[in-house]
DNA sequence: AAACATCTACGAAAATAATCGTATTAAAAA
DNA sequence: TTTTTAATACGATTATTTTCGTAGATGTTT
């Protein structure tokens, strides 16, 4: 799967959240925080279909789009990206970062604990 | 500052590495993974140079390149970025997603882990 | 049925990014 | 000093992304 543009990222991750929708909604979630046209959100969406990033469902004249690859694996591919160009390939660099920006609760702190001692044992 | 772009961002990345550098040693380290011309590479730091990406320090003939902004900073706007446009504004969710990908050494998590203790007694 | 609203399709324009060719200039080598 | 090498500048081309206008089709309302 190709990388999304900035755009189509935007396009999808409403889509993630809705599971399945119509350019009407997307364009009305997308109208909130930016100010283009209703054929453009329509052209990148179809732009997306051709490219094989969304299922399309023609049945109805309004066709209902939802994403083909699931969240997590476009997670790990962008991830895999931004490690490799901005990081200088460290995983842990980016964990360490990312960890000192977000200022997170103790339970966060936790989950994140519990979640390494899981990785301990896989070894 | 303005987002780099993927031809930006490679070229950063090795200023930052490299502290400072002219053109010909950014484009032979580049040549090793890409294949481009010179002037390709040149026309690149020109640009970023103005966009005040870049400084340039033109008492020689050729031409020394420094980066403006410090890695740090850029990898911070970098994940805010994506953070934003891929993990709905949860860091948490990146942080547990790249540690899932990594497969990190005990080392690696112990480390880890002396930072989120680190982390927790700030607060 | 006529008028109106709301879709999609299509193509093209505008903006941005990436690439390179050529010209010119300055240094180094012969 | 002539020739060759190596650098920047500039402009243009190509590719990609973003945006939108217009046309045509299909429902909806009156």
């Amino acid at each position: 799967m190709s990388k999304p543009t900035e755009s189509e990222l935007e396009i999808l991750s409403l889509l993630w959240e809705m599971k399945q929708s119509n350019v009407r909604q997307i364009h009305e979630r997308l109208a909130l925080t930016k100010d283009t046209g209703y054929t453009t959100t329509l052209k990148t969406m179809q732009n997306m279909h051709a490219k094989g990033m969304v299922n399309r469902n023609e049945d109805q004249r309004t066709h209902v789009y939802s994403p083909v690859t699931n969240q997590k694996e476009t997670q790990k591919s962008l991830l895999k990206n931004l490690v490799t160009t901005a990081f200088g390939g460290s995983a842990q660099k980016l964990v360490l970062q990312a960890l000192g920006e977000e200022n997170p609760s103790k339970e966060e702190l936790d989950e994140i604990r519990a979640f390494l001692d899981q990785l301990e044992n896989k070894k």
